[in-house]
RNA sequence: GGACCGGUAGCUCAGUUGGAUAGAGCAUCAGCCUUCUAAGCUGAGGGUCAUUGGUUCGAAUCCAAUCCGGUUCACCA
């Protein structure tokens, strides 16, 4: 039972005593004291007032000697001030807490509760390799991921990998033409930079094509354009005319936009590309053997990347797999009235009684829209693993998507649809804006993992510390480093906050930084082993005569902090709140190892329940911070 | 226009079941390495918590309105 939780029974139990009348733990407040006062934590009056008509003064006052005439060996001591109750707590209650919990690895953790969980997260394109934005879904999701294991759930770690569409084709398409065979391995290039390449090639392509349409646009030639896209046109240059005279230039954006958008869809290339999307579906045998090829080369250029930082998958979906799973639940759903159909033959949703629109789930030519996929593959992720809760990792564009993907499913009555949860996590964003790929401002994956990996190199030989390394040692200690300052740095943050991307302060790695905490780690495992080597200390419970010191208690305060802050992140779907934690621990014993010495403590007992301190620190600190899918070194 | 999210120090972020004088890191300035690793520690300056009103003993936190920024509302995925 947490500290905080054993106050309030305490609390309740004296006040019930106390008062003749029956409280619990709703009634007041426990939080912890200010530094600036005395005292461990403090219980606010204010509410009791209101209950008891007393004045603050007087409830305190026979609050806190109750307390402390009820527990002599937990509470010692109190003060009131300005309706504050703090009291102190038992310098034997912490060491107790020490040297009941300090060699346990697994402190804080709990124990299976039977639940199973299933996280989807990275979700790739087929189509290009992965940036910075796929760091921040991949980082989140696997945290979260091991937050809930460490929380007793059984995780399945699933993906979904979009493989098939238009624009995979695009890709396919642009090789085609211009790669005279090119392989990765004729290029030495990355395969998923390698596809990438040609997906940007044929965007360029585009680019330059529907530009020549909207220049005769302009000249008032519309000769490319026929049937419905030359009328759509056509009205959009009566609007646009009317417009002019308005001068409303947000409009007159939007209007361009969409003329761009309908040169685009009337390019060669789309035309192309929507004819090998067609001969995909068809199952043409040149198109599915180059698919698989161009894909092939996708994967290992993946595989590459996420064995780099650390991401695994139990299952991976794949979307060529799943796309026409929703067929059959359009027909489930129009039996159960959930789903109409209307004149033209497609069928929907109504969900205006929820404050949304209608959503059409199948098109009226009978094929299947993404949302369509999306209800397919959540039965089915139900059918093969019976979970008991399905969390999405998918970034906050879409909210309106995922909160529909949940409606229907609980319309459709799916068991557990209630506990689907989407995890939408913010827009990474750049000191300079967003990330924009046509504008080539999107920060590669791999480029960054290599340029975090040379600072930590090029740091570590500047502090020249571990010059004895072999370099196996070095090159494990640089990974360590550099991708621990990247993942800290991507999961310090709120999730659901749009973040910057500062790539000054990401290479920082001074102060709320992954290095920061894997220093405090590698200077306390530098001091328990100089003292092993001296003389092998036992395991032993500890008496001291002389009271625990500020510093000494801060860090054993945060310490029994950790089982709290684990379920809380678990339950807030956020390890941010675990990074902040293990950054105030990691703090805190900086300023007892500034202060106060293990090795040459000023007593024995001192030296034991410092060594007891120190062991516990590093054991939260490398199991917390392994829930964020970062190593900690024994020596840097 | 509707819906949702955000606005806290120069910058990046904590802090929302309402609690004491609003915190941290970076940056700036001033100190600390013959003593367990200075990737560290100590201290200083820096704030109308977007604005206005309300609720009450008490509001960054709850309510209302307004302003600013973002996302979204496709027979695209």
């Amino acid at each position: 039972m947490s500290i905080v939780s054993t106050i309030q029974q305490s609390v309740t139990e004296s006040l019930s005593a106390l008062f003749s009348q029956k409280f619990t733990e709703k009634d007041f407040q426990v939080s912890e004291t200010k530094p600036e006062f005395e005292g461990d934590y403090t219980i606010v009056m204010f509410s009791l007032v209101k209950l008891l008509k007393l004045s603050p003064d007087s409830i305190g006052n026979r609050l806190g000697e109750k307390l402390v005439a009820d527990h002599p060996d937990f509470i010692t001591g109190f003060n009131i001030i300005k309706g504050f109750l703090n009291v102190s707590i038992a310098d034997n209650y912490w060491i107790s807490l020490l040297s009941k919990n300090h060699g346990d690895e697994n402190y804080g953790r709990r124990s299976p509760n039977g639940q199973k969980v299933m996280v989807e997260y990275s979700s790739p394109n087929t189509n290009k390799p992965l940036h910075l934005g796929h760091l921040r879904n991949n980082f989140l999701g696997w945290s979260v991921a091991e937050i809930y294991k460490a929380n007793g759930f059984e995780v399945i770690k699933s993906c979904i990998v979009n493989d098939r569409g238009i624009h995979i084709c695009k890709s396919m398409l642009a090789w085609k033409k211009y790669a005279n065979g090119a392989t990765p391995e004729s290029t030495g290039i990355k395969g998923d930079h390698f596809v990438g390449d040609y997906y940007v090639r044929f965007e360029d392509d585009l680019k330059a094509e529907s530009q020549v349409l909207i220049n005769k646009i302009k000249l008032a030639d519309l000769s490319d354009f026929s049937g419905a896209e030359l009328l759509k046109l056509e009205k959009l240059l009566v609007d646009l005319t009317k417009l002019d005279e308005i001068k409303d230039e947000e409009k007159i954006n939007k209007l361009h936009g969409e003329i761009r958008e309908l040169s685009r869809a009337c390019t060669s290339v789309i035309a192309e590309a929507k004819q090998m999307l067609l001969d995909w579906e068809d199952g043409k045998p040149e198109v599915i053997e180059l698919w698989k090829k161009m894909n092939s080369w996708v994967y290992a250029g993946f595989d590459v990347t996420y064995k780099k930082i650390g991401s695994d998958f139990d299952r991976i979906y794949y979307e060529s797999d799943t796309y026409l799973l929703g067929k059959n639940i359009v027909h489930q759903g129009l039996e159960k009235g959930v789903f109409f159909k209307k004149d033209d033959g497609s069928t929907w949703i109504d969900l205006t009684a929820e404050g949304l629109d209608e959503k059409i789930v199948q098109r009226r030519d009978g094929t299947s829209v993404y949302i369509t996929q999306d209800i397919g593959l959540a039965l089915q992720k139900y059918e093969q693993y019976k979970i008991d809760q399905s969390i999405y990792v998918i970034g906050n564009e879409q909210i309106y998507h995922m909160k529909v993907l949940k409606l229907i499913c609980e319309k459709l009555g799916m068991p557990n649809a209630g506990n689907i949860f989407h995890l939408s996590y913010g827009m990474v964003e750049l000191t300079t804006g967003k990330m924009k790929s046509r504008e080539g401002t999107v920060v590669d994956a791999d480029e960054l993992v290599d340029e975090m990996v040379a600072t930590s190199k090029q740091l570590t030989e500047e502090l020249g510390k571990v010059k004895d390394f072999n370099e196996d040692d070095l090159k494990g200690l640089y990974d360590t480093l550099g991708l621990g300052a990247m993942k800290f740095y991507l999961l310090r943050v709120d999730p659901k906050k749009t973040m910057v991307f500062n790539p000054a302060e990401s290479i920082d790695f001074h102060g709320f930084t992954g290095p920061f905490v894997q220093y405090t780690y590698a200077r306390i495992k530098s001091i328990l082993r100089k003292i092993a080597d001296a003389e092998p200390v036992p395991d032993q419970d500890i008496k001291i005569n002389s009271p625990l010191f500020k510093l000494e208690k801060d860090v054993i305060i945060n310490l029994e902090q950790y089982p709290a802050a684990l379920e809380e992140a678990c339950i807030e779907h956020n390890p941010s709140i675990i990074a902040n934690y293990i950054f105030n621990l990691a703090k805190s014993f900086n300023s007892l190892y500034t202060e106060h010495s293990v090795a040459n403590a000023e007593s024995e007992e001192k030296k034991q329940l410092r060594i007891q301190l120190a062991g516990m620190t590093a054991n939260v600190i490398k199991s917390s911070m392994a829930l964020l899918g970062i190593r900690v070194p024994e020596r840097m």
